[in-house]
RNA sequence: GGUCCCUUCGUCUAUCGGUUAGGACGCCAGGUUUUCAUCCUGGAAAGAGGAGUUCGAUUCUCCUAGGGACUACCA
């Protein structure tokens, strides 16, 4: 069998969101399973929509993502250039190929006179019926065609369909696909305005030059497969023509449609894997990265969005995917964005990470507080909440009163904890405090109980006062590790200020 | 409107004619705990509707309904 090739193959009018991510896990996926190359290829011929930085914004978030290219933009290889943009001088040597062989042709009518054609006409379609009534090359002799085009007027090209064929995909998702050709339109392949081919074209020539064997990209491209299933036949290149696969979309988690770009943050969770700046309306959305996530719960997350192993599994490094990876079962349907589950995911990511590493991720943000901490004593602390918590960015609300005293004292928990007597019995506890000198949490605990039992004090209303002296609040690990990190002369400290300032 | 694709718990999904329709997220309850969280245990929760094929349909076929995509000199 042929070495297995595929590509991704964005266009770089914006950030990559989220369901194109998946589109280049899933080719990534496919290519690695059967040890071929993953391509990258930038599809700029649309030079109205180009976004500055876009292409390096989706390497960078592939690179992110453990999305290795092996071939194409940021990685060479043999098949470049890799941006349509530099292949201009390829692609018109194929658009002169089929207006020679007169499978297509040259159209001069304007984008308003387009217009007024649909509104002439319901569901105007340009094709083998309507042709004859525009402005094109079909109507016209060689010399009147050559004289518009010296005058300067521009065309476009476009396919010459033939009406009546059944047109047959077999696509390696959804099974056989027929669609007939007269449903098609005679698509723009080629602009003379700016020397660009459309997508279409574009596409079929690259995807043959380049030796792609597996299309794999999202089902909004269905439509348009029959198209350029005919182009492959039209260039003669049908025997080699690669197999498609659609795949399913990723649809928002609450109304209709499916995930778009333009979502932005307003669904409340980022639909790109980093963040973006938007060099024209200065807009900023949230990236997967910038909140919190980190790559391998991404990819774990999305990659169960539309493929299952067909076991219990869920939690999968890359590695695991690549070997477990089949287009068989990647579903035909679409499914919903659940943000939750991704959330899910980076707790249990989290809780696979050392200590050490977390402490050194939640040293940064303790550094934009202006608080530094011994490592290994944030290391132990990071142990003792990480269960807890689903990004490092929840770590200080969880751990805050190992480096700050309270300032207010959760007011429920004070009405229910908080009685007459439990100044007196924090005064106590202050005294047996104070005469331990083995300060670990073991040893406390144990002088602290012997006490409690030995003067039948309430466990309960010791440890609750204790720790709302402490924490503020009715929460966090196991007390006796609290005291013994924040240290006895702070916790002396913040019973005698509990003492003082509640109630 | 037209064409195509799709349809199992709220969500992601398993099931490839015979199952008490399984798992996960989320939700609820109970347990553990000095608190909260974690954790453990349990629970509620699904085959869109209608025909047909079959001894037997969630599974195959058709119709209806619903959802989605496409319908640009955008990809």
């Amino acid at each position: 069998m042929e070495k297995v090739r595929v590509r991704f193959a964005p266009s770089p009018t914006g950030p990559l969101h989220i369901g194109g991510v998946r589109t280049a896990l899933y080719n990534y996926l496919f290519a690695k399973k059967h040890g071929g190359d993953m391509l990258l290829r930038i599809e700029d011929t649309d030079s109205n929509r180009f976004v500055p930085g876009a292409e390096d914004y989706i390497v960078e978030s592939l690179n992110w993502l453990g999305i290795k290219i092996d071939e194409g933009v940021g990685a060479g290889g043999d098949y470049g250039p890799y941006r349509q943009s530099e292949r201009k001088d390829i692609y018109l040597q194929y658009v002169n190929q089929l207006l020679d062989a007169g499978l297509a042709y040259k159209a001069f009518d304007t984008p308003e006179e387009l217009d007024a054609k649909r509104a002439e006409i319901e569901n105007f379609q340009y094709d083998a019926s309507t042709r004859a009534q525009m402005n094109n090359s079909l109507l016209l002799s060689e010399s009147e065609v050559e004289a518009k085009i010296a005058a300067g007027e521009p065309y476009v090209v476009r396919i010459k369909l033939e009406p009546g064929e059944n047109v047959v995909i077999n696509d390696l998702i959804r099974g056989e696909v027929i669609i007939n050709s007269s449903i098609l339109d005679d698509k723009v392949l080629y602009k003379s305005s700016d020397g660009l081919p459309t997508y279409h074209l574009a596409n079929i020539v690259d995807d043959h030059l380049m030796g792609i064997t597996h299309v794999i990209r999202g089902e909004e491209w269905l439509p348009s497969a029959p198209l350029h299933v005919l182009l492959y036949k039209y260039l003669g290149w049908a025997d080699t023509m690669p197999q498609f696969a659609h795949l399913p979309l990723l649809l928002k988690p609450q109304g209709n449609g499916k995930l778009s770009k333009r979502d932005g943050d307003k669904l409340g969770f980022p639909v790109f894997p980093l963040e973006w700046n938007d060099p024209k309306s200065g807009e900023k959305s949230s990236g997967y990265r910038e909140s919190g996530y980190f790559p391998e719960a991404v990819v774990n997350f999305l990659a169960l969005l539309g493929w299952n192993p067909g076991t219990e599994q869920e939690m999968f490094s890359m590695q695991e995917l690549v070997d477990a990876f089949s287009l068989e079962r990647v579903s035909k349907s679409g499914a919903k964005f659940d943000y939750e589950k991704g959330k899910w995911f980076n707790h249990n990511y989290l809780q696979l990470k050392s200590n050490e590493e977390l402490a050194s991720l939640f040293a940064k943000e303790l550094e934009v507080k202006g608080i530094s901490v011994d490592e290994a004593k944030l290391a132990t602390i990071v142990g003792l909440v990480k269960e807890r918590v689903n990004f490092v960015s929840e770590l200080w609300e969880q751990t805050s009163f190992f480096f700050e005293a309270p300032t207010e004292y959760d007011e429920k928990t004070v009405k229910k904890r908080w009685k007459e007597d439990t100044p007196a019995l924090m005064q106590d506890l202050i005294s047996v405090l104070d005469a331990i000198e083995d300060f670990s949490s073991h040893n406390m605990e144990e002088i602290v109980k012997t006490w409690i039992a030995e003067k039948e004090l309430n466990m309960g209303a010791v440890m609750n006062a204790f720790r709302l002296s402490v924490v503020g609040a009715p929460q966090g690990p196991h007390m006796f590790d609290i005291a013994a990190i924040v240290g006895k002369q702070e916790i002396i400290d913040r019973i005698k200020k509990a003492i003082l300032n509640i109630k």
